[in-house]
DNA sequence: GCCCATGTTGAGCATCTGCTCAATTGAGCA
DNA sequence: TGCTCAATTGAGCAGATGCTCAACATGGGC
């Protein structure tokens, strides 16, 4: 096996550990997963993790947050009128729901886990200043009026998370175009449209 | 031990179970928590159950739609005026998210698990169908008017979902109250308020 | 070209997992 | 009283888990 600087290790390591924990769900991974995937020795993780604790929240931080961070850069590219199919669009482009199970899952982990409470937290806060964000943007731009964006942000994040259900389900239509339609609809009541 | 009936042990079971999975959630809970907790061989988990996923889909199944109906038969009894306040309040007695938990945690799981799938599945038609006839009544009792209640019922459903994460995670407020008035706002905007 | 800090290995331990199966117990009927 | 069959036991297997540690390998700096 190749040797790769610490650093470059350590970004390869987490990155499989994410895609590990979507595949197979936070309390499912294990540890030779990972190294299993990158044909590593076992003793490698924990010579750059304290613990497969650790490393999973690590995973989950990072590629959450750099989530996060694309969706904001795609809708700061977006037209005032394109932001809310935008966010719809990337919402259902989740195939099997893979993504929305993970969030779902280290939700309900948090309680559980110190460490990815803590991750989990960063990315609930930052994804709901992107939605305040897109609330004033739209607002600013003619497009409705809304009295309390924070609030709004939340139920419109929360109501996301909740709509992962419908698209894990596939429940009450396997086509995503139901879930579309509701988050839309939400919009346009948050906005008074 | 005891000699108890065959379908009193296994509802004893069955209960068994669901505590253990509520507490440890479905990726951590063992056979052998059932078993100890019952002071019971382990043997004995098997004699009824062909497997711990079809006891665990079965716990999940019994005790979610018991919920279910518990809430239904509340509401039911409750007047009018008080509908909404009733719903908003059972929302958040759940001290530290552990019911709300291994919702999203059985939701996800469905992802893996078929024989949960169709558990969680049934349990989420059966509540949409419960917030439907919460959403006519109140149309009925002059409280507002509800052009599409499915589609309100659906996102009411995935909205108290999404709260769950709002109660497990103590975000933006560890105080349930901001979650209830979410909730309460939203069926404001439903009923066009 | 040597040398050492550092990347890397993998056998192995202690512990856990679901599940089997031959053996034992006991309640209720005849 | 005895018999029968269902309820119950629990040691034990095969496999998985996180993690340790002594040993090995190698690339960059001298």
């Amino acid at each position: 096996m190749a040797r790769l600087s610490g650093a470059e290790r350590r970004r390869q390591i987490v990155k499989a550990a994410y895609e590990v924990i979507v595949e197979k769900g936070l309390g499912y991974a294990a540890t030779r997963d990972v190294t299993r995937k990158l044909n590593v020795g076992s003793g490698l993780l924990h010579h750059y993790f304290p613990g497969w604790r650790e490393l999973r929240a690590e995973a989950v931080r990072t590629f959450v947050l750099a989530e996060i961070e694309d969706v904001d850069r795609m809708l700061a590219g977006a037209k005032d009128d394109d932001l809310v199919h935008s966010l719809t669009a990337w919402l259902a482009d989740d195939p099997g729901g893979q993504h929305w199970g993970l969030w779902l899952n280290a939700i309900e982990e948090a309680r559980r886990d110190p460490q990815m409470a803590s991750a989990v937290k960063e990315a609930y806060r930052t994804w709901h200043a992107v939605l305040v964000r897109v609330i004033n943007r739209l607002v600013e731009a003619g497009h409705g009026e809304c009295p309390d964006p924070a609030a709004s942000a939340w139920r419109l994040s929360v109501l996301m998370d909740g709509l992962a259900g419908i698209l894990i389900l596939g429940e009450p239509s396997s086509e995503p175009d139901y879930a579309k339609r509701l988050l839309k609809e939400q919009f346009a009541m948050e906005l008074n449209t």
